[in-house]
DNA sequence: GACATAACCGGACTGGAGTCCATATTCTAG
DNA sequence: CTAGAATATGGACTCCAGTCCGGTTATGTC
């Protein structure tokens, strides 16, 4: 998952419009790849498919596979990045709370509340994506993109220390750490929800 | 890592000194297991060791390997397992504020400040054995520990859902996350136990 | 001390992750 | 339209985790 890679598949904005365009049969397998892994998720489950399974299922070769996503979890990544785009806009330029207008605290809490929920309707693949390769959540571009979000809001709220505090309200909502809630202990989104947004706000405040 | 196997190897408690005794074969297998995963370990770097690797230099089969520690993650539980018991009989009955006595917020502190420690002082090894299998970190028998102590410590204190702030507090100190803090980040322990320290007692407030 | 039985041993085996590179395809310039 | 450079392809290959089971060894009993 090396940058060069990731913005030739448009994970990462390219300042100008790069000189360096995707070959048509690079797109279209790129194309036949995730369609493949999509069918294949929905009907084994996440975990019990493999990259080969992937790669024979789109008719493609191993290797190109895993020149475009890197592992497993860059696979999963590539799949979620339409619907975390939606998310992003929402946050970037949507109506308020989660927009912005209003202020710090509130546009945190309702973030966290939709992030949640987006991880909870895609708990399998956003686990796959965090954990398919040691330390993938930290280095995942979306990753970077919540944290700086989260970064910016606690420092406007006057929060101490907006980075780690950061880091750590992210760490609570792990793939894996939700779907313990959820599967393990059966907890309620609605639950879980107020419970995270009640800490976030405990975090921001001054 | 049946429950079994986990009670053979001494890390569950048995409630009646059980009529299984380990046969001397496997307690000598035991040992030069976790004596050459501990060398080698050290030589190498835990990543860089296969469980064949581990096999080999002890003299012993793969299979035993297998079936004493479960996986890569079970051995690097195992060799954490006695300084893990310092810091438990510490945070049991020590003297306070780590141990009882000390007011519950206060306690839950010094456990927090305690445990960052720890991880930091062993972080690969630590690592390991959090993330060898999928969902490896909230199965560890330690783990289960540590967080019954962090949710007595916050029910104690008055705060609202402690069994939810328990996790939320030990998903902020997972050895990946710290790893990230320390490595990537250059943070110091210092910093980051006052930090962090800062963000429990949010947690524990009423 | 010999036997029955349960537990343990270890290496061959399976299957999947990730790499490599000779070949094929696409793009661009002339 | 063509040739050559640049890029992508795909399947064979390596390495390792984890399983399995026929053979071995310890332990309790008579």
């Amino acid at each position: 998952m090396d940058e060069a890679s990731a913005i030739r598949r448009g994970e990462l904005p390219l300042l100008s419009a790069g000189p360096v365009r995707e070959r048509a049969d690079a797109a279209r397998n790129r194309v036949r790849a995730l369609a493949a892994a999509e069918r294949l998720f929905a009907a084994r489950g996440v975990a019990a498919v493999s990259m080969d399974d992937v790669a024979t299922s789109a008719g493609v070769g191993k290797g190109t596979l895993y020149r475009r996503f890197g592992d497993k979890s860059g696979l999963a990544a590539a799949l979620l990045d339409e619907r975390e785009s939606r998310l992003q806009a929402a946050m970037l330029g949507g109506p308020p709370p989660l927009g912005p207008g209003a202020p710090p605290a509130d546009r945190l809490a309702a973030f966290v509340a939709a992030y949640l929920e987006f991880v909870d309707a895609h708990l399998d693949l956003v686990a796959m994506s965090q954990t398919a390769s040691p330390g993938a959540r930290l280095r995942t571009g979306s990753h970077r993109l919540w944290r700086q979000h989260c970064r910016i809001l606690l420092a406007e709220a006057g929060a101490a220390d907006p980075d780690l505090r950061a880091d750590a309200l992210l760490a609570a909502l792990t793939a894996e750490q939700v779907r313990h809630w959820r599967r393990d202990e059966g907890r309620s989104l609605a639950e879980l929800t107020s419970a995270i947004v009640e800490i976030t706000g405990r975090l921001a405040a001054r």
